[in-house]
DNA sequence: TTGTAGGCGTTATCAT
DNA sequence: ATGATAACGCCTACAA
């Protein structure tokens, strides 16, 4: 770094190669950890005219030739989404461990930009690509989608999911069906019968199990598990679903949503209100995401951090064959944290 | 997008070319958006070449070539701050109506990491590239930083910074200084007299013009503005200050966090305590981030989603002319938002 | 041990 | 209107 020239240029292989007074073969020889042998005397020719002109290769070429590079994407629905946060920061951990540098792109929970990502990622050879968020059930983009990943794999850049898709391949997951039930179940052993669920994004299948999960365990509590309003995985479709709630007159016993954004966007909006909870009415969410923690939201924790990492570790194992098994469809384990937010009823 | 072939291997200009029985040059005419004339009968003929081969150029190709490309790439300091969710989804919004791509990249706060970020985005020719965190005071790393970004620049990727940096060139800022004068100056006229203030991280500017506008506020009012405590920008941070000062058994009247997360911090781990917030201590913040609005702090409003979006204008508006002055330093407003944690004196 | 040359997938300059 | 062909910056057999 010492006794670089300032605002060089730019400096490529012929340059340095020329300045070495070698061939651009030699040069690249040397200057990348090639095992060919190279001359200890024309080595370190090479090595102080690269330091001289401050050569560093171009990634870009690198990557065009070799077919392969150092970057892993991940395509997450929401970038201010504290769910994908937590996530990014487990692929982060890892793949920066492995001396690889991780570029994380929000789609906003559209397949078309998701796709533009791939395609982006894709042609830039990345190592691996992380898809955080989960599909829609119904997708037109399905097709397309599904063989732009067939490509970018027998192209060599490995594909994981986080969440339910409609594309085959190795994942890992939480079981959004039981995460559901266990609050609705945690909720109905409190004395609550009146819940209402704040539904998730229309049409994502992560929305459509954890619905499933809270009328399973209503249905065999013999309850109404017809109380539903629809919501979203934002703040703001929390505060607009308990104003819908507020406007009908009819508060429930208690109320779980979607995740723990909308959750706590009811939680808020209630208290706003003067209505107390948990005493008139308990609230839970989904995720134990900070926020969640924040405002002492009874929840159900998802290894948010450790989805992330186990991700970038099938990744990566499966690049240089030493990690564990690159295949499978992993479900890692969740667990019910009841915290300040819910009660017993009445 | 109907008719290709699953999983069809890759396809290339070449193969196009030949499918088309046409030189690879007029298939480059065609296919990208050249103004170079074709006769429609070739024209046809490649055009549906490619439909059946699902031809999509490469993008790294490209961009070695055209020495430019369409992504855009934000280094910050910490992906699950949400200072910097809240700044990323702004340089997003508007690098996306431009038909652009974004990435995100966690740097860690280690100019070392920002380095190598810098250079993969440079090297995959990024059209422009947003720094997002502060720099530090005193940086080994400064003049390799300031020779990247200058390279990055004669090399055709802008570059902008969103806060204070040891390189020059256009920036969005916001007064640190006076933001951080603005709160405690409220926390004086609400009568508070002993007034602590929980630090950044160690050496970066922002934490240290911070620091600056609060003692400044102090002594004008010829308060003691000695009453620090280490902290750093994260939530934990701002819950072992908290201990460390009710460890030390004097409690201010008020306490004013150098961020949110840190202030949110202290803030529950009072509570937590039993201390009354803010019958017995008030405490504020700087930025407010949505968690902010969430537990009601005392904050500045710190326009961050403008900060990125106008950091994005300036990239992009250089780019192809249209945009504003490219050059500037626009210093945003600022404004304090008084909220429930901070009242007056006992 | 070192050099030559072909290729990676496009764009762009010249001829034709 | 089309087609060779030289870059772009690097890696890698294959020769020497």
């Amino acid at each position: 770094v010492a006794g670089v020239k300032k605002g060089a240029p730019i400096a490529s292989l012929v340059d340095i190669a020329g300045r070495a007074g070698v061939s651009i073969a030699t040069a690249s020889r040397v200057l990348n950890g090639s095992t060919h042998p190279v001359s200890a005397a024309t080595r370190a020719l090479v090595l102080d005219a690269a330091a001289e002109l401050g050569y560093s290769p171009s990634l870009l070429a690198q990557a065009l030739v070799t077919r392969t590079s150092r970057i892993v994407g991940v395509i997450v629905g929401d970038i201010v989404d504290p769910y994908f946060a937590e996530v990014a920061r487990g692929v982060e951990d890892v793949v920066g461990r492995r001396s690889h540098l991780t570029m994380v792109c929000s789609a906003d929970r559209s397949t078309a930009s998701e796709l533009r990502h791939l395609k982006v990622l894709c042609d830039y050879r990345a190592a691996g690509i992380v898809f955080a968020s989960s599909g829609y059930q119904e997708d037109p983009l399905d097709a397309e989608l599904e063989d732009a990943v067939t490509r970018a794999r027998t192209a060599g850049t490995a594909v994981v999911a986080l969440a339910h898709r409609n594309f085959a391949g190795p994942s890992a997951t939480v079981d959004n069906r039981a995460c559901a039930r266990d609050v609705t179940e945690h909720l109905i052993s409190l004395g609550h019968r009146q819940i209402t669920f704040i539904e998730g994004p229309e049409g994502l299948h992560t929305s459509h199990q954890r619905l499933e999960g809270f009328r399973g365990a209503m249905g065999r509590a013999g309850l109404d598990c017809a109380r539903l309003v629809p919501g979203g995985f934002e703040y703001e479709s929390g505060v607009q679903a308990a104003v819908r709630m507020m406007a009908e007159g009819s508060l429930p016993d208690a109320i779980v949503g979607a995740n723990d954004e909308v959750a706590i966007g009811a939680l808020m909006s209630l208290r706003q209100a003067g209505i107390a909870v948990p005493d008139r009415v308990s609230v839970a969410g989904i995720d134990d995401t900070r926020p969640a923690r924040i405002v002492e939201l009874t929840t159900v924790r998802v290894p948010l951090y450790e989805l992330g990492a186990l991700g970038a570790q099938m990744l990566l194992g499966a690049e240089d064959g030493s990690g564990p098994d690159a295949a499978g469809a992993t479900v890692l384990p969740h667990r019910l944290i009841a915290r300040a937010t819910t009660g017993p009823r009445r």
